[in-house]
DNA sequence: GCCAACGTTGGC
DNA sequence: GCCAACGTTGGC
């Protein structure tokens, strides 16, 4: 099981949203490089949530709920989106502050390339996040 | 509000 | 097909 993270102004559409709604289309990724992470996304894999803009946290986690499928709204049919569904509120959110203070995230997209939407989250870095939240 | 980084566009 | 110019995004 791959493990992910995915991008979202809360003002757009927020964790809670997606606990509200149960489940949502992951939708209006273009480019390039985060389409590829996300053709590479399979039913089951584990999503982090991350609020971007004034937020700037890791708030929750979900899961794939299907593989990617292509995007209706794509005349190319190049783009695909994903469903997913929330599994649970992390116990508190991470900050990107504090995983840029972590000399183990140093390398990650995250940090790296801030315009990235979709990327990998490398297991020993996903659970450094769990731990980070747990306090 | 500014600016750096990066993606896209358009002229050649 | 290259690359400069431009626009957009996101962090500060």
């Amino acid at each position: 099981m791959a493990r992910w993270l995915f991008k979202e102004e809360p003002e757009t559409y927020s964790f809670a949203d997606l606990q509200r709604d149960g489940t949502t289309l992951w939708t209006g990724v273009t480019n390039a490089l985060a389409q590829k992470h996300l053709r590479s996304v399979k039913k089951g894999d584990r999503v982090f949530f991350y609020h971007t803009g004034k937020e700037k946290a890791i708030v929750g986690v979900m899961e794939a709920a299907a593989d990617p499928v292509p995007d209706p709204s794509d005349e190319t049919g190049k783009r695909v989106v994903v469903a997913v569904k929330p599994l649970y509120a992390l116990p508190s959110p991470v900050t990107l502050a504090t995983i840029k203070a972590d000399p183990a995230f140093a390398q990650w997209e995250l940090v790296k390339q801030a315009r990235l939407s979709v990327l990998p989250v490398p297991e020993k870095l996903w659970q450094r996040i769990e731990k980070l939240s747990n306090g």
